[in-house]
DNA sequence: CCCGTATCTGAACACGTGTGCATGATGACC
DNA sequence: GGTCATCATGCACACGTGTTCAGATACGGG
């Protein structure tokens, strides 16, 4: 055991016989320093195990921290976790950490509130919703606030976002050109942005193209939830043939529970998800749904923030992540 | 704009008319400090947005940072997404936040070598090696180290892993069970500690069972890598009727290989998988598989360090997570 | 040999916070 | 009223680092 304590530039300074500004000026590229003290400070440093401590350098108050919270709600469905892989990735190849906040919803809002006692550059929220004291704090604090997955008006807080109602028009012109006239939506949870802009595009859509929905219902993003929901809305709309989902778990669920029912996915219900997750084309799946690019989306969020960065003050941005129409075998 | 600095304590102080001293005790719930002062003091740095700087509060010595890094490899595996996603929650509770570290397996080693300089509480490695170098520091720095899903002996590293090769005992077993006797195995990356265990495990479960594999191959843990990989094994030893794969979505790659070439599953060919992930109990997925327990291995991680932060020089520990057969439909 | 210059180096400061210590005030008790 | 205890409060220090500034040193030219 060498100690609690942890190393110090100090200690490097004792062992090297040098002042400890030189030890600094060791790790620091551009720093005069003669070439044979360094390479001997360096050594040291190595045999002692010694790493300048990031915090201490960030108090100076010169540049930035690197350090990015990241809050994402629960990451059980399959497209949160995808995109919040590649936001890992993608932070990591531009140089920031990632501090990551979850658990649940009633303690995330605590959470979120603590972590902005980090020296953060930037605060990423995924999904869920962000309260207004939490859109408050990062306004006074000057910490950018960059919000995927849903769209808020606030002043110099960046959002992105797929495009929920193109998508949902999508599905219903796919359903209608299939001939379906009974359809119904299946929806997430109601209090969540994604659901009621889904909803709303769908009620929309059906609208322009002359129909009404025969049911509305709405579960909680799950297989098993998918699979509830399908059984209810079928005991309430017999003839349904068409049925537009909010997301590709429960459009799986809603396809094995009409299954079970007797009743043929396509042939004579078109069931259509939403995200395209990974597992959609996979043979014996095969599901028919909307593609959210998550790719293109973190892409958009890591501009926003860079751009965001640049200049703290620029105005607020909105982008918009185009939904594209995925044809397989459940439509 | 409130300008570019962060609100210190300072300000605070100003603005409430104490000193800078009254405010740091004012967050601090201990501290002795007149009830109408710091209920006003609070007010006023709610006001301003002041929240204390954990980094500079840190940098007293005394304490925890409640900072671990967590390393991961590439997300893009589903038991590794929802191990992942157990252990933000579980690290959230317990008052720690993560630092994650992520991205290509040659950017990583030098992205955990910075990690270092955060003043971590420990480091959490999932999967994926670790270099000799980052062990060694650890050890200097005093960092604990904690290693998942592998097993490796360095003083003081501590270690949680499924216990590979008892389920690959248990998957020859059912096979042997439902009369097959040409078996073959479709690894993972043979450099992966989880592989070499399974593979290993296999091989000693079919000797002991007096049987020799009808082939061995290997794919990279993806859907494709199991469609392709089946196809390759079928070529070699068409009259193949037991099927053991590394992991769950190779398996599911592999049955729809399968049965596409013609072989009807589980009736001319048993298949087993390896995780039990969340899609593997769906209705026409309903994959016969082993359970690999990611809640309770993120439990006993988390156990695991709390037990090293306790007592930093106690000894190294290996828990085995055991693993349990789930029987489906694909045997 | 002397002076100017370029370069290296160490001391000192700043960053923002928690806390030990001494001081002052206030209240209680005799 | 005096003395002591209690407690709130402010000052100063410490944490570990990057960086400025002035002093020192070496070197080259006249």
């Amino acid at each position: 055991m060498t100690g609690e304590r942890r190393v110090t530039a100090m200690d490097v300074a004792r062992g090297a016989g040098v002042s400890r500004s030189a030890v600094s000026r060791a790790f620091t590229p551009g720093s005069p320093l003669d070439a044979a003290k360094r390479s001997r400070i360096l050594a040291v440093a190595q045999e002692l195990g010694y790493r300048p401590n990031v915090l201490a350098a960030g108090l100076q108050g010169k540049g930035r921290s690197n350090l990015v919270a990241v809050v994402v709600g629960r990451l059980h469905n399959h497209f949160d976790s995808d995109f919040q892989a590649i936001l890992m990735e993608g932070l990591a190849r531009r140089g920031k950490w990632p501090l990551v906040v979850a658990g649940d919803p009633e303690m995330i809002e605590a959470d979120i509130l603590n972590v902005l006692g980090f020296p953060l550059d930037a605060l990423i929220v995924r999904g869920g919703s962000v309260s207004a004291p939490v859109v408050d704090y990062c306004a006074k604090l000057g910490i950018p606030l960059v919000v995927s997955g849903r769209v808020m008006a606030a002043p110099r807080v960046d959002c992105v976002c797929g495009d929920n109602a193109g998508g949902a028009h999508l599905a219903v012109a796919a359903l209608q050109a299939r001939g379906r006239r009974r359809i119904a939506y299946l929806g997430g949870p109601p209090q969540l942005f994604s659901d009621q802009e889904r909803r709303a595009g769908f009620q929309a859509a059906m609208a322009g193209a002359g129909l009404v929905p025969v049911a509305e219902d709405s579960a909680d993003y799950s297989f098993e939830g998918g699979q509830a929901a399908a059984l209810r809305l079928l005991a309430r709309a017999p003839g349904l043939d068409g049925l537009f989902c909010g997301n590709d778990a429960m459009a799986l669920g809603a396809i094995a529970a009409l299954r079970d029912q007797g009743r043929r996915v396509p042939q004579d219900i078109s069931v259509i998800g939403f995200d395209d997750i990974s597992i959609a084309p996979w043979p014996g799946i095969d599901l028919s749904t909307l593609r959210n690019d998550a790719a293109a989306t973190v892409a958009e969020l890591l501009r926003l923030l860079e751009t965001r960065l640049e200049d703290p003050s620029g105005p607020a941005r909105v982008v918009r992540i185009p939904t594209r129409f995925i044809a397989r075998n459940t439509h």
